[in-house]
DNA sequence: GTGAAAGCGCTAACAT
DNA sequence: ATGTTAGCGCTTTCAC
């Protein structure tokens, strides 16, 4: 009826709970008869006994389980989301998936976790910074924006951005346009200022085509964006998902990529390579970015009191067909 | 230094470690006065009190956690996961993600949790379905392969093959072939079932070409088919990623879709409709299979002696460019 | 209206 | 080589 526990196990085979508890965990530096060993897994086989995760927990402190904070369930957070994964069971972690989106502050019900991930929250890692920091849980961020005050492993989006840019301008694009969320009304998110500065530096306008945060938001705002202001020479978008959602609308005005508009795309996602114009894209390291990631967290759970670890690791201008070639 | 406790909380508002948790726990059936309330919401804020999962849990006897066990995380899961946690969390739950594929027994290490959802897992689901229903754990299948012993929401994926082959013979295609992991090693996946059947019902032969289950894999096994046997009319793809590399791998071929080969994939990922020759496909209700193996989830969590509770859901061809129009 | 005591299933010292 | 004791931080029952 009822799940048995570590007691029946004990009682069965006749041995104390200690026992039961010294052989189920495999400790080899206590010694225990053959016999009793045998006489103890027989037991627990029968019952079909499985320790509780949460007693354990409870007495030992920790949970062995990691929470990762994210947003949307995008491509990028699937890739990111398959190298934590592995990260932490291989490691004997689990992972529990937060929805940073929609809970006004994940803070206040934090899961039974030992750490915490943040994965590219820059406005909302801000804000709290503060609780985190006081609640003294391991904490760190991953992602195109840190803060100073956590453990963090950074990339340089801003220098993926600048060879970008250059290589756009390199192949010929004067107009360059920028796509995100929310056109320009992006604040203060890093490849938004990237663009901005470049092209300000530049001498050059900045141009800015609200995508919505989604596919089918950019492939609607980019054909608005040319109706209304003719067409761009290439467009920067904020992601590779986006970027893909700009790519059918330039298509469905009948745009040729790259011949009238180039593309350029940012992460990285499988997907952005299957396209007819395979996307030209500023590929985030995400696989270093999570080992990284893990290192730093599970170094910090070991010992709270380590000093602050930091790392900006350097994105990589994959160049595609998206994008055309530099004259030679 | 070390968390503070809900005594810690009692101690400071002078009170007793019960009232704490009936106060914070906002219990209504219970009187207190306002005053004691007060002090004790000012005593827990004052220290930063949050309680202690972990503590609750092993009292109450259930953590609130479920685990979904997934394989890779393909665009897919990431559905399946965006519609599950929007679920879970509306319900004060949260998700536990298990690597199916990677531990040989999710059941011997399985979390703190208070249910299992398993999303298309075949032949695991198979092999340890006696320890699934041993260990009392509620548990429900999602997907096109589901087992009469557990809860399930089932995908009559065999009905959305059927349709497609129809649809494609319907257009003029005679050689059909069938792209998926493992070629015509997929045993008894109910896609490559439904595809076999239809095929020598019809009295044809039937052509498999290997994916090795990844996008990359099956851009090269296409090629390779075609070099070997020549180019099939049309290609039925067991998922859409797939599907997206074996297009890539015609274009790369200079086959025109669907003019020479016309292409069908299943599952309903945004990205199919972004490709140049959006891509005819079998959606699955995914939103409504999430919500509904979360209902049972839930129903069975409540009440582990609820009778077997069973659903069958219909795709849905969706009809795009990547197969031809049906003659008039 | 509030408190005291028992217990959830396990681990970690300290016995023997 | 094995048992005993005392918690971990909370909920729940019963007493005042």
């Amino acid at each position: 009826m009822k799940r048995p526990t570590r007691n029946d196990v004990a009682r069965l085979a006749e041995v104390s709970g200690w026992t039961v508890s010294q052989v189920l965990n495999g400790r080899s530096d206590v010694s225990i008869t053959e016999a009793t060993r045998a006489r103890i897994h027989a037991a627990a086989e029968e019952l079909g006994y499985r320790p509780n995760h949460t007693a354990r927990a409870l007495a030992t402190g920790n949970t062995h389980i990691v929470s990762l904070w994210a947003g949307r369930l995008s491509p990028f957070y699937a890739l990111v989301l398959t190298h934590l994964r592995r990260e932490a069971h291989g490691h004997g972690y689990r992972i529990l998936i937060s929805d940073i989106e929609e809970s006004a502050s994940p803070l206040a019900s934090l899961g039974p976790v030992d750490g915490v991930i943040a994965v590219e929250h820059a406005e909302w890692a801000h804000n709290y910074l503060d609780q985190v920091n006081h609640m003294r849980m391991p904490f760190v961020s991953i992602g195109a924006y840190y803060l100073a005050d956590t453990d963090y492993v950074g990339v340089d989006l801003n220098g993926g951005v600048r060879d970008a840019m250059d290589h756009l301008v390199a192949t010929g694009c004067r107009r360059i346009a920028y796509a995100c969320t929310g056109g320009d009304a992006s604040g203060d998110e890093p490849r938004a200022v990237s663009y901005r500065s470049h092209r300000l530096g530049a001498g050059q306008p900045v141009e800015f085509i609200d995508t919505c945060g989604s596919r089918a938001g950019a492939r609607v705002g980019v054909r608005e964006f040319v109706a209304a202001h003719g067409r761009p020479d290439a467009i920067l978008c904020h992601n590779d998902e986006q970027a893909t959602g700009v790519y059918r609308g330039l298509r469905d005005l009948g745009l040729n990529v790259p011949d009238e508009v180039s593309l350029v795309g940012c992460d990285g996602i499988e997907e952005a390579e299957y396209l007819d114009r395979p996307l030209t894209t500023i590929v985030q390291p995400i696989e270093e970015m999570c080992a990284l990631g893990w290192a730093y967290l599970s170094a910090r759970m070991r010992n709270p009191a380590l000093p602050p670890q930091h790392a900006v690791l350097r994105p990589r201008l994959s160049l595609r067909s998206s994008t055309r070639d530099v004259a030679v």
